[in-house]
Order: C-alpha cells, then sequence, then structure tokens
DNA sequence: CACTTGACCTGTCCGC
DNA sequence: TGCGGACAGGTCAAGT
C-alpha cells in the first residue's frame, strides 16, 4: 500500500479533482469495508458537497459539507481513482504506460461515487484488507489509529531529538520494526524503512538501544529525505499502487535497495540481498549495513 | 507488559 | 501448462 509519499500524492490528486463536486450517487459491494447503512449514506453522504481533502499517516479524510467524513484506508492495494467525463480526461488515454488500471468499475472496485456532473470516483481494493467509512468529521480524532499515531515525519517542527526520543519508547525491538510501528512515527511502510536505513547505513535488526545519537539522526535526515523525494516523484508503483487519475509513481526508478535483490549497491557495488526481518521482506547491502 | 507472529484476502510468480 | 507454496505497499488480535 500505499505509504505516506503515495497516500500523499493521492490526496493532493484527490483535492484538485473532487473539491467542489456533489456526490450524487453511492454503491458498494458488500459492507466489509464499508460499514454504513443505507440510512447514513442517504443522511450524510447523498447530495453533500466535498470540502476538503485530508491525509493524517496513511488515512485520507475526504470532508463533506454535512459535517462528515469518509475516512479511507488503502492498506496494500487500495486505490481511488476519479475518472472524468471528457474522453482525452479518462485515465489512460495517451498514457498506455502510465496506467495500472483500464476500464471501471472492475472486479477489485468495493465503492463508487457518482457526482452530479458525471464524474465518478472509484475506490478498488484487490485483497479487500483496505477500508471506506462515513463518520462524523469531529470524532475522526477519536478513532483508536488516530488516538496512538505518532507525528508527522515532514512536518517542519519534527525534530531530530523528537525522532530519537520517539525510537526510545521500543528500546528492545529492531529497528525496521520500529520504524514500521506507526505509534513511532507515522506514515513508514516497507519501502521507504528499507531505503532510510540504507541511506543511514544500518542494519534493519540492530536493536533500538544499541543505535546512537548519530546514528538516529542520519536516519532522521534519510528518513525525510526519502520521503520527500518521493512525494515529488508521486509514490512509488510496485504492483497496484495508482494515483488519483490512475497513473503510477515513478519513485521505483530512484530505489537504492528496495525490490533490488541481485543488483550492486549503487554506494559500493555489493551484491544487495533480501532477508525477512519483522515479518517482512527486507532489502539491504550486507557491506554498508552490518549488524 | 513488550514484543512477535498469525490472520485478513486475492493474484501472481516460481519451482516441480 | 497444472499445482502448491511463497509472497505482496498494512494493521490488528492473539500468542509468548
Amino acid at each position: 500500500m500505499p505509504e505516506l509519499p503515495e497516500v500523499e500524492t493521492v490526496r493532493r490528486g484527490l483535492s484538485s479533482l473532487i473539491i467542489g463536486k456533489v456526490v450524487q450517487a453511492e454503491t458498494h459491494d458488500t459492507e466489509k469495508g464499508f460499514p454504513n447503512t443505507k440510512d447514513d449514506v442517504r443522511q450524510f453522504l447523498l447530495g453533500a458537497t466535498i470540502t476538503d481533502v485530508r491525509r493524517r499517516a496513511k488515512v485520507l479524510m475526504i470532508d463533506l459539507s454535512t459535517e462528515y467524513s469518509l475516512v479511507i484506508h488503502l492498506k496494500m492495494t487500495g486505490q481511488l481513482v476519479f475518472v472524468g467525463t471528457a474522453p482525452e480526461n479518462r485515465f489512460g488515454a495517451g498514457h498506455p504506460n502510465d496506467s495500472l488500471v483500464g476500464e471501471l468499475p472492475d472486479k477489485s472496485t468495493r465503492v463508487t461515487l457518482t457526482f452530479t456532473d458525471g464524474t465518478k470516483l472509484f475506490f478498488n481494493d484487490q485483497r479487500k484488507f483496505g477500508w471506506m467509512r462515513l463518520m462524523p468529521t469531529v470524532e475522526i480524532p477519536n478513532i483508536d489509529f488516530m488516538q496512538k499515531v505518532g507525528p508527522e515525519p515532514l512536518n517542519e517542527a519534527f525534530t531530530a531529538k523528537e525522532f530519537m526520543q520517539r525510537f526510545q519508547r521500543r528500546p528492545k525491538t529492531n529497528i525496521k520494526a520500529a520504524l514500521l510501528d506507526q505509534s513511532v512515527v507515522a506514515g513508514v511502510g516497507n519501502i521507504y524503512a528499507d531505503e532510510s536505513l540504507w541511506g543511514a547505513k544500518l542494519h534493519p535488526q540492530r536493536l533500538v538501544n544499541t543505535i546512537t545519537e548519530q546514528e538516529f539522526t542520519m536516519l532522521y535526515k534519510e528518513l525525510r529525505d526519502v520521503m520527500n523525494l518521493a512525494v515529488e516523484k508521486g509514490g512509488s508503483s510496485n504492483h497496484t499502487y495508482v494515483n488519483a487519475e490512475g497513473k503510477k509513481g515513478s519513485y521505483m526508478d530512484f530505489a537504492r535497495v528496495f525490490r533490488r535483490e541481485g543488483l550492486p549497491c549503487p554506494r559500493c557495488g555489493t551484491t544487495i540481498e533480501k532477508l525477512r526481518v519483522a515479518g517482512r521482506g527486507t532489502h539491504i547491502c550486507p557491506y554498508c549495513q552490518q549488524l
């Protein structure tokens, strides 16, 4: 799924595409992934105008004029794809290599929103781990995830010192597991964990309580650099990730270790290896990143 | 408690 | 080209 840079890319795309539009119709396949009742939909979604699109960690919020919001988690394979009415605005048209989606709805479509101008927003999710739910905007901060999620790593005010202190909540786990823990820092997933650990020359199995202040400062800088670059490149597309226009992101063209096992380390030329850490496929340079 | 491991799903790729 | 198993951007609940 989409990690912070991918979700932020979707947020930016949706902001320019759907703010001001009025929801005319909604359909979804099963209750799993969209738990609201028909009454809720009629009362708080149909006829509502979209007022804002926000992000916190990997969660998207589409705010409505009814003071309700659609809260969305894309998990591993979720997509939010906008489809306009004019043929030249259709995703994929003229850019077949950028597109990972065909005509919509398709087999993976879970929710369809239709706006009054005839445009549509599709929530697709091959693996069905993702969800979308309608809830009062003011209640969003009370949901469990929002209560425990850590700070946004790209915020200006987020310092290297705070970064290190957050990790000290998990002293006896390895650094990769801690990076993936959303209560430590928000928005880091498997790709940017591996990329930033390579940048900081840290082995993913290093225990948090063995990492020096200097090493944390490096990791802080690398994580922010890699995530800022990924936002600039529109995120990473390995399999299913696409932005709001159905197009792929290009960060994978810049990846240094992620999914590059067997290829040379761009820093020292040693062959990149793949191992399993914290239950996830993990990519390292065995020379640059030693235990 | 802190930490790790399975489960949730579908699709694809790799080895026999 | 058939079939089993491992694996895939994430997070919870249930284990130790």
